[in-house]
DNA sequence: TTCGTCATGTAATGGGTTACATGATTAC
DNA sequence: GTAATCATGTAACCCATTACATGACGAA
């Protein structure tokens, strides 16, 4: 009962799969990692959680207050770990490839485990984004053009505005398709045997373009 | 009681100021002209229709089913009219240039009534927004240096994409505040005055630019 | 000692959708 | 006659935020 939306769930058992954490941690990859689209707060993250927990899909795990030879414990942390039946619950999320996967709210967290779904399923994700952007271009070109002479400047630069920004994002999914097009290799990678950043096997089709940016030593792994 | 998220509220009374309309043809507008933003359905209008009666902004007057000479009466329609007093509330409302105007989900309806809107005002939301903007690029930024060699392509493509996204706003929020710069006249029009489309007095500065798409003579001005 | 960050949680509240109920009118 | 669109409304629910409560640790 109370399927908390998808889009949380969906996101906390794939960033689970990397890797255990706990709460507090998972909140700040899910706001930066994913970020961009969304961001949970803990009146969200944690009650979440729980539900996950009492699903079998996760395990709980307290750290830090049991052992008396504490000096860096801080308050107890609950480290989160995926479970059999949650690993497999997360793979049927990410097989599925229904209409709302190309919705605006779960395109975005998607698209961050293409690096964990098949091939096939990335396509039909991309494509179905893209034809729902192309009609939703279409409604806005035919209301546009049954409403201009009515509207003032303003409006109608808002309404330029937000057409070429769904142009914007068919170009780039375009992009997208072709060079998943372009890639053969169509084995989606479980991140938990995946140790150590893989090179060599090109997963996907992405054109790899990376910018500037140098290469920064500054090594904050905080735990 | 009930300030029913400011946003409807205020793109409500920001129609209504244009001209009396029914709920129906208020939500229509609300998802064109204004939408691409947002959608609101009828349980949410309704009601806060409702309530912006009871505050003593908006009047309803029935028309449709009271007049028994009735061949054209569908369902008794309900006008809803702009009061004095929710006239000026609304240009209380179109005054405030506070922080929350331009956040994500108030940016958007804002400028929609920038034609009304004093140009200082309008000066104060776009460089608000862009500087909104500017500190959140600079988040992506650092947040992305410091884990981008444990993210794989997929999330580092999504969070370019991401980035170029919001660069490219700024560019745009960039050309606006350069063109009102360049205009001179800070007048705020009142649209009931306006009764036909004022093409002499520039009161804004735009930099209208309308493409192509003919002028398409299909007239439905369904009412 | 006070501030910032780490860390977990809950209750109240808010803002909105969905599904439903109702019914007239128009176009095929 | 039946489907689509016009037209108004409500109740049940959902998802998430806010504000609060609690508390430890490190650094200034």
């Amino acid at each position: 009962m109370s399927r908390r939306s998808g889009i949380l769930e969906f996101a906390v058992l794939g960033l689970l799969r990397e890797s255990p954490m706990h709460g507090y941690e998972l909140r700040k990859r899910l706001n930066t990692s994913l970020g961009v689209f969304r961001a949970f707060s803990y009146g969200t993250l944690y009650p979440c959680l729980k539900a996950l927990v009492a699903n079998g899909w996760l395990t709980e795990e307290t750290v830090g207050s049991p052992e008396p030879a504490s000096l860096t414990n801080r308050r107890a942390k609950i480290v989160y770990r995926l479970t059999a039946e949650g690993k497999s619950h997360f793979e049927e999320l990410l097989a599925h490839s229904g209409p709302d996967a190309w919705e605006d709210e779960h395109f975005g967290v998607r698209f961050a485990f293409f690096g964990q779904t098949s091939r096939d399923v990335r396509m039909r994700v991309l494509e179905g984004r893209r034809s729902r952007l192309e009609e939703r271009l279409e409604k806005m070109r035919t209301s546009l053009a049954r409403s201009r002479e009515r509207l003032d400047d303003y409006t109608l630069e808002l309404q330029r505005h937000g057409m070429e920004s769904v142009e914007r994002e068919v170009r780039w999914l375009n992009e997208l398709i072709e060079s998943e097009r372009a890639g053969r290799d169509q084995r989606a990678v479980d991140p938990a045997e995946q140790h150590q950043k893989d090179t060599s096997g090109d997963a996907g089709g992405l054109p790899r373009r990376r910018g500037g940016s140098r290469p920064d030593p500054s090594d904050d792994t905080t735990t």
